[in-house]
DNA sequence: TCATTTTTACTGGTTTAGCAGCAAAAATAG
DNA sequence: CTATTTTTGCTGCTAAACCAGTAAAAATGA
């Protein structure tokens, strides 16, 4: 995964959702000129940032690894 | 997924990678600083600066939703 | 066609992330 | 206990993320 790829999954998300880019922003709480770096592929946004609008798009973040499951077992 | 259950599991897999921080910054290209604020849950952090060390522990980054299929579809 | 919306692309200003260096506390090793 | 390593937490500095505003190009729709 890197910045590019979430650029474009974020556009297309947004698309599907049929929501323009200030639109967008508006419901994250973040400006127009995030979502526009975030969807050009900009790799210094800010997780936060990033988070908001993902969320606003229904798309989840997951992480993995060969020792995520050890690490779960060892949260609870 | 939030940056403070972010910060659990990059400490949690730079521990069982027998790294300190300072070796992990090194490895990642970033200053110890980055990777103590993503440990710490800081939700700030540049997309970057956390991709790097997630590749520095062998994480994976994940998007999920249920247009994902159709977005996959589409790209190629 | 013409009007509206959206996207791209810049601006200046404010805030802050990331950095290295330092030092003290905490943990680890011998 | 002692020495070493690691972690925490601060510093000032530089670069840049983020923001709202503006405007023009592009796309959309009536």
């Amino acid at each position: 995964m890197n910045s590019n790829r979430i650029g474009k999954i974020v556009r297309f998300h947004r698309k599907i959702s049929g929501l323009s880019r200030e639109a967008c922003a508006r419901l994250a709480g973040v400006g127009k000129t995030a979502v526009y770096d975030v969807e050009h592929g900009k790799s210094t946004v800010q997780l936060d940032t990033l988070l908001k609008i993902l969320a606003v798009m229904n798309i989840q973040i997951e992480l993995q690894s060969p020792f995520m499951k050890q690490f779960e077992d060892e949260e609870s």
